[in-house]
DNA sequence: ACTAAAGAACTC
DNA sequence: AGTTCTTTAGTG
């Protein structure tokens, strides 16, 4: 008898195991891949197939229950699919359940229901001109249909709704079997506007190095033993147009390409760009439905489609046959998930590059430390692009001390020459690009009488004031009314401190009253397509300034924009975290990318209380090279990455010394067991945030050069299946 | 002695 | 996770 080996989709740590199903007579077809519905305990699940084999339900010690029914027409996950979901969870210590639903299209396995159009075509046997003769002049309906043939094949239902045409003109058509049906399946496609247009593009010397380097890989994988590249490109370099030509080559030979990118709806340019030059392309993102994802997957499951583009879950398709993936902007930390399983796309596409014998390139500006390293120590091939395609030069920058703009007596968030700069832009008619990486009005609100900061009441974190007049809570996002007296000390001295993004719109109104400003930050980009329809708007020079956090300074190029503003550039100095100097760095280095991307010569203005730090230094000057060298000792001497890897383990429980305690026993038997040279620990030291709705949270940082022993030293102690403790490896941040 | 609530165990 | 079995705390 057959009996099925099935991991249940329960997504619950303690469940680290197969359970056994006969398989009854009517569904002998089922293989591992398959989607089921089997009885677990009193309900009604849905489970993975992971092994079919032939067996004897008496040998068990317990009676077998049997599969209920499949849930597909066929094996959702194929044996790559199962090999990478095995590696991911195995890696990144998490139940199978989690990392196979990684590779579905929703939550819970769900039948996809395929979307179908119906598409008309006169029957071959006819002739439209020999038709048109048959029908009389007062046939209006019937003529004026086979004049729409007359200029099409093939006509669609919406074809047939804008010329007001009835079904029962056409059902008139199909009864006689004059107009033949087709039933098609098909993708919805928010980016199918966008038509391939052939562009001749010249790529200069670097560009075609870089390009033949990979094809040389891709032509010959199994000679080439180093697939693995880093594009090493300044802003305006060509990346993109590299990963194009490549992708070209790919497809040409028959393999398929992953471009990812770190969040679709910033990146809309990259994403257009390849539209342009790939019709077999599909484009996933996060606002797609399940099913709409669904019929994403089946077209790429029946090989119609040979790029796929997309966020970090791309990596997560039926796709076969790949030649090529692309990391652009490998840097971002949008391409690390913060929840279980907590897999980074870097480190999972080049094992995946690994798995397909395919060819990798981690494309940035200013890769990450452990990257740019790999590639100096010659692990991974550096390909650089120093110069601009179109040749002009890098914008210069110009470092405020805002210590010394307070001297002064200047409170403004404007520094006084940044105020000039944009003066000066709008009066030439170019553009300016303003990054406050703040969101809301003032960034705390505190009882000047006290002391006393008004905290999220779930994570302790400070409230933001918004202009609508509500405080929240920018991790949590909860909402409440500020308070008219001090919680602890009943004052009515109660002050706004510190500026977001719409205390900024305010002032540069009052600054630039002439300036057409626009916002762009989380609160103004929640509808669909909003950041891309806002960069469009100020792309057509609707607007002077275009200001906001982060994302003003992501995945557009505007060729009128001269001018540059960075404000508290160096605030996330104050984290206490070792990619601190790194993160401050690369924010202002993106940032000044944006400046004078044509033949006008850009100009960038950085605002900082720490101006002597090196981070600001060769930031302003966009001196990766500077920064790396300046940096990589102090990580070498710390025994940091790249010099190591982390893990990073939080114990949590509602009793304060209970979460201690237990942390304290993994510091303890780590340390009598794996700690040395190659292995070291930091804590356990309560969270940033300390205690989440009254759980408390305690870290504990493992730094090693043995990653793998480590993941297994947990796994055999069982911390894996523990419901206290979360694993995170390869973490984004530290505390 | 009885009941409600919190914890532990189990799911083929 | 969701359900049931087991232990513990609380009540008059």
């Amino acid at each position: 008898m057959l009996i099925a080996e099935i991991w249940a989709n329960v997504k619950v740590k303690s469940i680290n195991q197969t359970y056994n199903y006969k398989i009854p007579e009517n569904l002998n077809f089922i293989t591992a891949g398959w989607r089921v519905t089997i009885p677990f305990g009193r309900q009604k699940i849905d489970g993975f197939v992971i092994n079919v084999f032939d067996g004897d339900p008496n040998d068990f010690e317990f009676e077998l229950k049997e599969i209920i029914s499949a849930v597909d027409d066929e094996a959702w996950f194929s044996e790559e699919m199962m090999i990478s979901a095995k590696w991911l969870a195995n890696f990144y210590l998490c139940p199978l359940s989690q990392t196979m639903s990684l590779f579905m299209p929703g939550e819970k396995s769900k039948k996809i229901v395929p979307l179908f159009e119906k598409f008309f075509k006169i029957n071959p046997k006819y002739n439209v001109d020999e038709l048109m003769k048959v029908f009389p002049k007062n046939a209006t309906a019937k003529l004026k249909l086979m004049e729409l043939f007359k200029n099409k094949s093939e006509l669609k239902q919406s074809d047939l709704k804008e010329n007001k045409i009835s079904a029962a003109t056409i059902k008139s058509f199909t009864d006689l079997k004059i107009v033949e049906v087709e039933k098609r399946r098909i993708l919805r496609d928010s980016y199918e506007n966008v038509k391939p247009k052939k562009k001749i593009i010249n790529l200069t010397d670097e560009q075609k190095f870089a390009v033949n380097e990979v094809t040389k890989a891709i032509e010959n994988p199994e000679k080439v033993q180093n697939k693995k590249f880093l594009l090493y490109g300044v802003t305006g370099s060509g990346k993109t147009q590299v990963y194009i030509e490549i992708t070209k080559r790919v497809t040409e030979l028959g393999r398929r390409a992953v471009i990812l990118v770190p969040e679709i709806s910033l990146t809309g340019q990259i994403v257009y760009e390849f539209k342009r030059h790939f019709k077999d392309i599909i484009v996933l993102h996060s606002k797609l439905s399940a099913n709409e994802r669904g019929d994403a997957f089946h077209r790429i499951r029946n090989g119609e489609v040979n790029v796929v583009i997309g966020a970090r879950s791309a990596l997560f398709t039926p796709i076969d046959n790949v030649g090529l993936f692309v990391l652009d902007e490998e840097q971002d930390y949008s391409y690390k998930q913060n929840e279980s399983p907590f897999y980074h796309a870097r480190t999972v596409a080049e094992k995946f590059s690994e798995f397909h014998n395919a060819a990798i390139i981690f494309g940035s500006a200013t890769p990450s430390l452990e990257t740019y390293y790999r590639a100096e120590t010659g692990e991974i091939f550096l390909l650089k692009l120093p110069h601009r395609v179109k040749d002009n030069d890098m914008p210069t920058a110009e470092c405020v001390d805002m210590r010394e703009e307070l001297k002064r007596g200047n409170k403004n968030v404007l520094s006084r020459s940044l105020q000039k700069l944009l003066e000066q832009t709008i009066q030439k008619n170019q553009q300016a690009i303003i990054l406050l990486n703040r969101r809301g009005y003032s960034t705390f609100v505190m009882c000047r009488e006290c002391g006393e900061v008004i905290k999220c009441p779930d994570c302790g974190m400070p409230m933001v004031y918004h202009r609508d007049g509500f405080l929240r809570c920018h991790h949590c996002d909860i909402e409440t009314t500020p308070p008219d007296i001090c919680p602890k000390c009943g004052s009515r001295y109660i002050k706004y401190f510190g500026s977001g993004t719409q205390r900024l719109e305010q002032t540069l109104k009052i600054a630039l009253p002439d300036a057409k400003i626009l916002r762009m930050d989380r609160d103004t980009t929640n509808k669909k397509m909003s950041h891309h329809r806002m960069i469009t708007m100020f792309k057509n020079h609707e607007y002077d300034i275009l200001f906001g956090t982060q994302m003003v300074a992501k995945g557009h190029d505007v060729d009128n924009v001269t001018a540059v503003g960075i404000l508290s550039a160096d605030s996330m100095l104050n984290i206490p975290d070792f990619r601190a100097s790194e993160q401050c760095f690369m924010l202002i280095t993106q940032a000044a990318g944006r400046a004078g991307r044509a033949n006008l010569k850009g100009k960038v203005v950085v605002q900082a209380y720490n101006p002597k730090h090196e981070a600001v230094i060769f930031g302003c000057k966009q001196d990766y090279e500077g920064f790396f060298n300046y940096e990589i000792p102090l990580r070498k001497e710390q025994f940091y990455p790249p010099f190591s890897r982390l893990i990073k383990l939080i114990f949590t429980d509602k009793f304060e010394d209970c979460a201690k305690t237990s942390a304290q026993k993994l510091v303890d038997k780590f340390n009598s067991e794996l700690k040395n040279k190659n292995s070291e620990s930091i804590g356990p030291v309560p969270a940033i945030i300390a205690k989440y709705k009254d759980i408390y949270r305690f870290v504990v940082i493992i730094k090693t050069t043995e990653l793998e022993k480590v993941i297994n030293f947990l796994r055999e102690n069982q911390y894996n299946v523990r419901n206290d403790v979360t694993i995170d490896i390869d973490p984004s941040a530290m505390f």
